[in-house]
RNA sequence: AGGGGUGUCGCCAAGUGGUAAGGCACAAGAUUUUGAUUCUUGCAUUCGUAGGUUCAAAUCCUGCCACCCCUGCCA
């Protein structure tokens, strides 16, 4: 069987359930194309979670050849949906999905899903319901005990035919009437126990204004939208498993034709030490400790992409979680940097930049500096290769040069030798001191016949370290991070929740400047653009950066195997 | 008179009666003009637990235990 993609079925081989199932429903005739959807959550700030819900829902529609619909699932005026559209689109843009459109509830099926409503009334399965937003609590039971049914529930399809059209007709107060669904108040699932429908909602709707009075709710209008647009499987998180049954009722009862879609769960992901919640978020941002909401130390997406994450990053990262079993799996944040640093391997230019500079002067080496070349990635010969140069005075890490060097030191010491990253090996002979008996400027030889690439010493040398000329050289500014909540809270929403103040979470310092040498070819660096400082981590141009002043973000450290024996 | 979900290595996770994949993390070694990358190797005699069925059980049956979710006119 040929899927629109061009693919055949039959080669397709299902990573999980639902894939399992779809391939069966396909072969049934119970599914022609995939059909998936996007309903944006009005809270402004989307996290991996969201990243996740994302990618699930576009890439089993594209493994099939299917299509995925962004709808706003706005059945609530008072909140407002239609100023995160914007947002949403660009993150989802950024992770590079595309919806087939982009759907208002309100707009495409309010009228539909209101005589949906109608007709259940006159098939004896909804009610209009005058008992309070309290009284309906009251009467609900527990998890234990059964609900009371609503002395309002055995009223004639007739009277309630014109008792909703009342509530639609603004004939009742806010509050006041509802209508609910006939179903079983005595049902082990809570959910089951006949839940409202639609409530009288007074406020301007952001796209329909004051057309409507009442509005579905989400237990009602969301199978009804689905079923509407042809969403074959409404994916959602596990969180709404209980609601599995109330979406099949609704589908059976409401929407009553052949053609069902079905919602299938899947397990949410956080990342362990990282905060979420736009509570604390707004805290944080008040409070000063973070510049914005895309702060690098946040984990937004928006954040991720200023600090310089990608894309295929994040994505790889949320589909090593897998479909899941659980409501919520919380993964270590190294998993997360995993991701990252395989990606920014493969794409990120080198580049030598000196964090921490010593002075180097060239003793033996005198005139014009020398063209080097350096690689632009050794994985990937396509990349290509950049100039540098060596001259007489040039820079390298303090930590590179070691007046008591631990043992299996590979980096200059007093009299010792390293490779220039590129360049010469060099030698060094005297340390400088100033009278503070502080190192001030290293004296060294360098190795003519020892160039790199042309090296015809024989000399074999154990370090190879990164330095930019002085000639051939810029400052730019160098922003670190830490993660903004101390290591020791794992789980920083349980930790609000047990009464730990936010501020005793939050690492000190955790953010840290520091002005840096690079080399003049970093110079054309625009916004997001990433490198590999060679020997130190990948950095992105942040978009804090001018024509005078280029500022980088730490994305992540280089792993780093160096570690000093233990005696 | 509760219902639903889940228990497989420190973390994620395959596994659907035939003798425990893989990834992260970690450790050791090789290669390396990035102590990166890459590569090799090691890392669960055991699948929450106690029994049972079977030639054979993580997988089937029974009991028990633990954790998560559910009582919005939010989504």
């Amino acid at each position: 069987m040929k899927l629109k993609n061009g693919i055949d079925l039959d080669t397709i081989v299902p990573e999980n359930e639902l894939e399992e199932e779809i391939i069966a429903d396909f072969k049934a005739g119970r599914t022609k194309e995939v059909v998936t959807r996007c309903p944006p959550e009005p809270s402004g700030y989307f996290y991996i979670g969201h990243a996740k819900a994302w990618t699930i829902n576009f890439e089993t529609a594209q493994k099939f050849g299917g299509k995925t619909y962004l709808r706003m699932d706005d059945t609530n005026p008072l909140k407002e949906e239609g100023e995160f559209a914007e947002s949403y689109l660009q993150d989802l843009a950024w992770l590079g999905f595309t919806p087939e459109k982009m759907i208002y509830a309100s707009e495409a099926y309010f009228d539909d899903i209101y005589k949906i409503a109608e007709q259940m009334i006159m098939d004896g399965k909804a009610y209009v319901c005058e008992l309070s937003a309290e009284e309906v609590s009251a009467t609900r039971g527990s998890l234990t005990e059964p609900g009371k049914e609503s002395p309002y529930r055995n009223r004639t399809p007739e009277e309630n035919l014109r008792l909703f059209r009342a509530m639609r007709d603004g004939k009742f107060e806010d509050g006041k009437a509802t209508l609910r669904a006939k179903i079983d108040m005595a049902h082990p699932n809570m959910n089951m126990r006949d839940p409202v429908m639609y409530r009288v909602l007074r406020a301007e709707h952001y796209k329909l204004g004051n057309k409507w009075c009442i509005y579905p709710a989400y237990d009602f209008a969301h199978p009804m939208e689905d079923a509407l647009e042809g969403v074959t499987y409404s994916l959602c998180d596990k969180g709404f498993q209980d609601h599995r049954p109330i979406y099949e009722w609704f589908i059976e009862n409401g929407w009553k034709k052949p053609f069902a879609p079905k919602q299938r769960e899947f397990s949410r992901v956080v990342i362990e030490n990282v905060l979420t919640g736009k509570r604390y978020l707004k805290q944080l941002v008040k409070g000063g400790y973070v510049s914005g909401w895309d702060d690098p130390r946040f984990v937004t997406l928006v954040a991720l992409r200023r600090r310089g994450y990608t894309p295929k990053a994040i994505k790889d990262f949320v589909k090593s979680v897998g479909w899941g079993s659980v409501i919520e799996v919380s993964v270590p944040y190294s998993a997360l940097e995993h991701y990252v640093r395989e990606d920014l391997n493969k794409i990120a230019t080198r580049a030598m930049v000196v964090l921490d500079p010593l002075k180097v002067v060239i003793t033996n080496f005198n005139g014009k500096s020398e063209e080097i070349e350096i690689e632009n990635n050794p994985n990937d010969e396509s990349a290509g290769k950049h100039k540098a140069l060596f001259g007489r005075e040039i820079f390298i890490e303090k930590e590179d040069f070691s007046e008591n060097p631990p043992p299996k030191y590979n980096r200059l010491v007093e009299g010792g030798i390293v490779r220039l990253k590129g360049a010469y090996i060099i030698k060094c002979n005297k340390v400088v001191k100033d009278k503070n008996g502080n190192i001030d400027h290293l004296e060294c030889e360098y190795l003519p016949n020892t160039k790199s690439g042309d090296d015809t010493s024989g000399i074999k040398c154990k370090g190879t370290i990164h330095f930019v000329s002085a000639d051939n050289c810029f400052k730019v500014t160098i922003r670190e991070f830490k993660n903004l909540i101390k290591e020791e809270y794992k789980f920083p929403a349980k930790s609000l929740a047990d009464g730990v103040k936010i501020e005793d979470m939050l690492e000190p310092n955790s953010l840290t400047e520091r002005t840096a040498l690079a080399e003049n070819f970093l110079k054309d660096a625009k916004v997001e653009d990433k490198f590999q400082f060679m020997r130190k981590g990948y950095y992105c141009v942040d978009k804090d950066s001018t024509d005078q002043n280029l500022v980088f973000n730490s994305t992540i450290s280089l792993k780093d195997g160096f570690k000093v024996p233990q005696k």
